[in-house]
DNA sequence: ATCAATTTCACCCGAAAGTATGAATGTAAC
DNA sequence: GTTACATTCATACTTTCGGGTGAAATTGAT
């Protein structure tokens, strides 16, 4: 079921091959069996084809993705309110804010893995999340974007 | 979320894989038909007239583009003055505090070098500065430091 | 119960950051 | 002119960070 699902367009494409295949030798029996000519077959053939050329061009070509920046402008009366809307957009766990928290402090990673009691491989992995989730390549950066977008004060 | 981040290079060689599994089919069934010159021509014009209709659908057909709006968080909390006391007290150099700002923004030391049309090892021996003058150790600490001290926004 | 996500941890490796030291400029003050 | 400091750059070395991978334990929801 699962192998469906992942596999629903490849399955699609198969059944119109094959399909395809069959109308084609249903028009080769029809056209050379009763010895009509042989022209009109060929342009069948390449008309049905050009039509399956132009449906795969259409159905694979993946559309451009315009990315339009949309400035949200937020007043803050110099108190931080926690933006949970951006905290759920960006996916992150509540450890991974934590972690967060700490790293904007100026906390090393052995340090912040030292303050939440977990080894440093821990506070890595949470870091490389943080980062994925952020997409970011640096902890400053991440900070920045966090504190940007309300995350942290 | 994080399954993605875990097996994105395991998704593309998968990807690959089953690439490679559809050229080895493709291969095989041009040489079942290879001992039929009738239908090895059909299958010639076949293919040249898919990609006559890919080549049409690519040409003829404009671009769909996918707008995407993106929203950027923006704090309007203006209201930051440059602490000029605390600049001097820290016994900073311009150059340092320009420095000090990238470094805030995110930027690796790499990046605040080509923004500065320096060298490497002088953005490095700037940050060395910086950290002695606000008594921190990395650099993360150091926009924290700058930002409670009111250096930077 | 089972399935997905979270949290935890480990190992390897390469890149980036940071330390230490020395040194060549340029500039402003004394 | 020399003293002091800012700016620039280099080399060598250590530490930290981050990517990629695999995996076990726990939790939460259906």
């Amino acid at each position: 079921m699962k192998f469906i699902l992942r596999h629903k367009l490849s399955i699609l494409y198969g059944i119109a091959l094959a399909v395809l295949l069959l109308v084609l030798k249903w028009l080769e029996i029809k056209f050379i069996i009763y010895d009509h000519s042989l022209e009109v077959y060929i342009g069948a053939i390449a008309l049905l084809f050009t039509g399956l050329g132009i449906w795969l061009a259409i159905k694979l070509t993946k559309p451009q993705v315009q990315v339009v920046e949309k400035e949200v402008y937020i007043h803050t009366n110099g108190d931080f309110v926690f933006n949970e809307k951006a905290f759920e957009k960006t996916g992150m766990s509540k450890r991974e804010l934590e972690v967060l928290e700490l790293m904007a402090k100026g906390r090393s990673n052995q340090e912040i893995a030292d303050a939440l009691f977990v080894s440093l491989n821990t506070i890595k992995t949470h870091c490389s999340g943080i980062f994925f989730k952020l997409e970011v390549k640096r902890r400053t950066e991440a900070v920045e974007t966090a504190r940007r977008i309300g995350l942290i004060p």
